[in-house]
DNA sequence: TTGGAATGTCAACAAGGCTGACATAAACTT
DNA sequence: AAGTTTATGTCAGCCTTGTTGACATTCCAA
């Protein structure tokens, strides 16, 4: 039964976002889109047996070129031992090359080479297509929400990353 | 410049939310919204030394009691190799509980036990909470269209499995 | 010149995916 | 009744990707 005297105060009503169970179903639902925003890419990646880790590097090396070891690692949240293992692999594999800095020559800067740089299309057009679905099929209100939700949900030090 | 003449056949902006930049912000935003939204139940998994896996098996186990391990294999998409695994090491540590069926024998329904409870609530009051203030943050309008995009990106089997 | 930062590398380990093979019990089919 | 399928469990082994600890190198900066 809804309240008919006090309609504004009605809490339950007025934040029924907020119940348990909207928050369970949000839950879940980031759980279940998650593994089909990683579906499609995942895909691809095996035929060239790397991982989404080696993803990871590809996408964030592709979109700061000449960016520093140390800089991804803060990006990523791995350890260097973690983050080197698929960055050699990489190398070896001819997909990304490391320069050592010019001002300072402690510092790696990583690009990706011709043929990283077609790994990487292939894997963020496989994710930009459903994603693109997604936000056609949801519309403008709805990616706007979603994204507003998403920062709200990032740890703060990673909004500024982000946002830049 | 912004088109004067004809603002509703203005695609690059009308559709704005579709340009390839909004939508790498959006592959972005998914990758540390999923970071934070996993970080509060990851850290008090680590105190009790369970991983993920054991916190999504007690959190369906905690959502339909009695389920079977097939219908939980289906849900989370892996082999019974690896969720016997976790299963094992719960229902050894008192956490859950296997009954066979008592139509078809041959199944095992799984349950929480009082322990496995208090730590599906433990681990889904920490994760409530971030969602809820990100929630809170946002708005309801914002929330709909995060649940809104997050349908749209699942895979469309799960989409039943979720909506139930 | 010395301390500390940035990077790389070796070794060892763990979680949690995977495959393949095999076992058992129960249910279902013929 | 016999054979097949289903549900589950288990063993062994492999891979990726995370971890820690230790140590070497290079080189900027005070």
């Amino acid at each position: 039964m809804e309240s008919v005297l006090s309609p504004h105060h009605d809490k339950g009503q007025a934040l029924l976002y907020l119940t348990d169970e909207q928050l369970r179903q949000g839950i879940e639902a980031m759980f279940f889109a998650y593994r089909g925003f990683t579906a499609d890419p995942d895909r691809i990646l095996e035929q060239f047996s790397y991982g989404r880790a080696h993803h990871r590097a590809l996408h964030f090396i592709n979109g700061a070129p000449g960016t520093t070891v140390n800089n991804l690692l803060n990006i990523l949240g791995v350890t260097k031992q973690s983050l080197n293992r698929v960055l050699r692999s990489l190398i070896e594999d001819g997909l990304v090359e490391s320069h050592v800095g010019k001002k300072d020559r402690r510092k790696r800067h990583l690009f990706l080479t011709a043929e990283g740089s077609k790994l990487e299309q292939k894997l963020s057009n496989a994710q930009r297509l459903r994603m693109r679905s997604a936000f056609r099929a949801a519309g403008p209100e709805a990616v706007a929400g979603f994204r507003t939700v998403l920062e709200a949900m990032m740890d703060p030090k990673m909004l500024n990353t982000y946002i830049n």
